[in-house]
DNA sequence: CGCGAGTGTCGTGGGCCCATCATAGGAATG
DNA sequence: CATTCCTATGATGGGCCCACGACACTCGCG
């Protein structure tokens, strides 16, 4: 009968569109748009039986379609540049399993869905989504991808503070020097008397802020610096860094370990050596994960509290894409939490229980 | 000149369209076309001429039309239906990480990327975004979701043997059976008389099939069962559980537990009831986790190869999109792996070495 | 009482987003 | 005149939105 009976031609094996709707609405395609997404001013009446015969046949708009007219297409890109090629790591680190599982879930409670893409810039998987916006993680300076992305006027958030002046959006960062100097301060405090860090090779900011705050501290309280430097995405070198650190002559009597799988490793090397934890060495590192609640003994860790890191990242990205001008800054930092267990106090403490974790204050 | 120079009214902050490429290059939208997707016979001074301008005007193709003409988005949809309402449970089992990952490297190798979806049908989030299929893990009898994708013609493949007649275009799954039996031989062999089973209240088919052999294991060979349930998603329960099971009269020597944190939680118990592993207690879960490789004794875990799994779904899937007629079967079976450490062998090892983990096969 | 202007409600038409593809057209060559 | 080659035209995909149109009803004034 209308043109929209007529104009498709043939069989239809596909989806019912808007226009199929219309036609058996007996109303207007732009009717059934008002209606399904309660704009316009349509009496109720016609708002529900459109409702109705749209479900009826099962009508689901067309979200391509809808991205193109809009511009908007709910997606957020999430991508790691961070240690290599792999596309992302999310199982050396537990960081990043929690900040990418925070990140979702924020996402999908604003109704955004998030992609995962490589930093590598496959350029045909990049330009074959629409994004409406992008997380970054740990950016290098100078940043290709994000380069690209801002040219293209998308907003772009990233996790860890940029380096040099690469034009992100907005960005959510520890206060890393602050964490070392507690840290230090707190080993200093249970009796350390030499510190030494195992730290990575790599460029990245968090790597290189931790280790400029160490030296700082050294020089501030008049100690020579110990410290063993290894490439971070590799994690048998990691083991070998650590049995460095404690094989060197001026063997410090405290180590702090800038990455997750540190922990492990100083403690190995430890008993190679025939040093008792806390006894003889006092350790801390910087991990997520929940290991080390239960290796013998427990490791002081601190936590960078990724799951508040990738929620902030996600808020600061939507508030841009949709224009809010939210209160926040656009710089956020978060605070770190030293979680204290036995390896770091010289003296047992009286109780040994970590603070509770709470689902989302993590 | 051309009516592309003169429809575009006023400024134009936008990106530059196809439009404004062939005006630049002074040849017709249908060459721009052709020439950046390598189609059609075109002169290569033009196909040149035509990547030149368009790389100097910056152009990208607008997915979003790329993808409303060719009914092609290039986006594949992960969810994960397991263990109650967060959207996925990245953080509490690594096999998931492990699997994503896996997918996510896999669907990008073929020009595809990733999204990860809520598994409560939360709508305008799923039809807010154009997929060109989907991967479930463990979706559960009469899933809405699945049965809701495959009504829109969308192929979908599930990580896991789907329950009941769920129409699902292919699934790739462990035999787990198998599996079970094999530790069950594995720990008889090992000198246990009464092996005991710490499984969940879950009803996915991984639960129900590890349970339903081992009944099956126990009656082969004449043991009276003994086993504790407990709700897998609650990580505390686990603890109580392991608890419960060696609090028994009838306390097993020796211990399967289906889920990640079991080993741990089983360790622990042992420890309060004075018991040694393996003397007095062997143990054996089904983990990811590489902690139980430097546990204090190190236990034995079986592999369910998550990689292998999460790159077989993917391919069969993206086969499906493609229409490609793959000689693989619909149904793909991935061997387990277990890997023997101390806290199974009465005897221990000569050497307790682990088979060395090579980056794909895992 | 009659008629045009004024006000408001409800709905419709057509353009637009942008790239792709089938087909028709034109130029050059044998 | 026929045959290659190459390029242009126009339709298409599906939903959104601006700008109106149809219609009903009220009010004011002659």
């Amino acid at each position: 009968m209308s043109r929209a009976e007529t104009s498709r031609r043939g069989s239809r094996p596909s989806r019912a569109g808007i226009r199929d709707v219309a036609a058996a609405a007996g109303v207007s395609i732009t009717t059934v748009s008002d209606a399904l997404n309660g704009k316009g001013r349509l009496p109720d009446a016609t708002r529900r039986h459109v409702r109705e015969v749209a479900d009826r046949l099962g009508y689901r708009p067309s979200a391509a379609a809808r991205t193109l007219r809009t511009g908007k297409s709910g997606l957020i890109g999430l991508t790691v540049t961070t240690y290599g090629d792999e596309p992302f790591t999310f199982t050396e680190f537990a960081y990043f399993a929690e900040m990418a599982r925070a990140a979702t879930s924020a996402a999908l409670a604003r109704g955004y869905a998030l992609v995962i893409l490589p930093a590598t810039s496959r350029h045909d998987v990049w330009s074959n989504v629409a994004l409406d916006g992008t997380v970054v993680i740990d950016p290098s300076d100078q940043d290709p991808v994000v380069s690209e992305l801002v040219r293209q006027g998308l907003p772009v958030v990233s996790d860890g503070r940029p380096a040099g002046s690469l034009p992100v959006t907005a960005w959510v960062d520890n206060d890393h020097e602050a964490a070392v100097m507690g840290i230090l301060d707190h080993l200093a405090d249970a009796g350390a008397r030499r510190i030494g860090l195992l730290t990575g090779t790599t460029t990245d900011t968090y790597t290189h802020l931790s280790t400029t705050a160490y030296l700082r501290w050294c020089e501030r309280v008049g100690q020579d610096p110990v410290y063993e430097a290894y490439p971070a995405h590799d994690p048998c070198a990691g083991a070998v860094a650590a049995d460095r650190l404690l094989a060197r002559p001026d063997r410090p009597d405290a180590v702090y370990g800038l990455f997750d799988p540190n922990g492990t490793d100083l403690l190995a090397a430890a008993r190679r050596y025939g040093l008792r934890v806390p006894d003889d060495l006092l350790l801390v590192c910087c991990s997520e994960s929940t290991v080390y609640a239960n290796t013998e003994p427990p490791i002081t860790t601190l936590s960078l509290k990724p799951r508040r890191i990738g929620t902030a990242v996600v808020q600061l990205l939507i508030d841009a894409i949709e224009g809010v001008d939210s209160d926040q800054p656009v710089e956020q930092v978060i605070p770190t939490e030293l979680i204290v267990r036995t390896s770091s106090q010289r003296r047992p403490p009286r109780t040994t229980v970590s603070p509770p974790r709470s689902p989302e204050d993590r």
